[in-house]
DNA sequence: TTTTCTTAGTGTAATATTTACACTAAGAAA
DNA sequence: TTTCTTAGTGTAAATATTACACTAAGAAAA
């Protein structure tokens, strides 16, 4: 046994770890919140933010927790992913990790660096770097199941401005479900749900017709999310 | 430090555990097995099959040797479920458990009761007994992460005979949703699929006209299960 | 052997949804 | 005033969904 733990216990325990992919959308393609480590293993590597889970906390408190020492993010949407439990998947002993994903608004946001990180950066999907761990399967995992719930729940509250207009509601849908979608159809099928609430205003400074600003109707964005609802196109 | 508590760590660590929830049909209702607990916390209260996740296995192991052990079943389908940590789910200690949902052939599967349980046995999920810990809550989620599944992705092979009749496919779809279903709707749609093959067989000894046969088309299975298709009726 | 009971199996018409597709409108910049 | 760019709109054809009632087959009962 050595000096200074200050644990025992009667059987062995792998650590507890909570690892968070931060899905943000810029108007374009969905990125994902990278931090680059400053220390062994995986010395400069990127990497998902994420860190230990302490006994005062659950999983998801940590994972909230986590969210702000390491990208500065507050009161973001967050969702149990899957645990990640391989025993090597931490070369230096064994570490199970609870992964959440967070949907946040990548242009309201700004990303800050956290202690023990280098850098804090977006990267978008299709172009990642070589990831540290098992990292790459957490977040091909994430994006398979973001792509689910867009089939079945509403998604866009939580990456899009509180205002936000139809082309840019078909573009993260687009993002999210990676192929192209056909506009008149998606129009008439989103306002068909009654999500939307058409505002009385309309994009300013754009070199082409300016585009009207939706929002949600909270109310029924609620109701969708809890009973669901087939979106597919 | 107490005396034979042989694993120190650094910082405190939540032990680690699996928990399982076997759903099987009998041709009635959707059943889940419990077992009776021998020991406190929770002595003779039923609860999930479960237990610690060891060092040498990865929590879809443990989820697996615990259905052996504590139920008999060998070469199930186990899909994860949730990671439930909240720090007082245990009375003695923190434990954080990782639950896995099983979908069996309950007219397969002998139940057999395991070492430290007093009894095992199949309860169907609208007549459940007071449970341990917080597997009620573990349980209601299965039950709709299997009413979700069955939306998207093919289900019945792992919960009926090999061969099975149209109405038995259609009483498990209804036992799962919780919902009746049209006959006809049913069939049209079901058959649509590709995923059935008509055998060239009928029930015996049946009280009434006797149904056909079919069994699943196990390439069309998996590929629909791959890439999933929309159920609803 | 006939009748009865029970569940399997079948089709259609009305309605709703999905799909494919091309032009005009608005705004800033050239 | 022309050009460039993106927003916004409608329809017809095809497909899918829904609601619904009778005949067929088999064993058991009379």
């Amino acid at each position: 046994m050595k000096k200074g733990k200050k644990y025992s216990y009667l059987y062995e325990r792998p650590a507890l770890a909570a690892d968070t992919v931060i899905f943000g959308f810029d108007g374009e393609t969905l990125k994902v919140v990278l931090t680059q480590r400053k220390k062994d293993p995986f010395k400069s590597r990127w990497a998902l933010p994420g860190g230990f889970v302490f006994m005062d906390e659950t999983t998801e408190q940590a994972a909230k927790r986590l969210l702000l020492e390491k990208a500065g993010l507050k009161n973001v949407f967050i969702e149990q992913l899957y645990t990640f439990s391989d025993m090597d998947r931490d070369p230096r002993e064994r570490i199970v990790s609870v992964a959440y994903y967070a949907l946040v608004n990548a242009r309201q946001y700004e990303i800050s660096a956290g202690r023990d990180t280098l850098k804090t950066e977006w990267f978008s999907l299709q172009d990642m770097p070589k990831l540290a761990f098992d990292h790459s399967k957490i977040i091909k995992l994430a994006a398979e199941r973001l792509k689910g719930k867009v089939s079945y729940q509403p998604v866009g509250f939580e990456l899009l401005n509180e205002k936000f207009t139809l082309p840019q509601l078909q573009a993260l849908y687009e993002a999210i479900l990676e192929t192209p979608i056909d506009k008149r159809n998606f129009r008439k099928k989103i306002l068909s749900t009654g999500l939307l609430l058409a505002l009385d205003e309309k994009e300013k400074n754009v070199a082409h017709k300016a585009a009207q600003y939706y929002s949600f109707d909270k109310k029924m964005y609620k109701e969708l999310g809890k009973k669901g609802f087939h979106f597919e196109l």
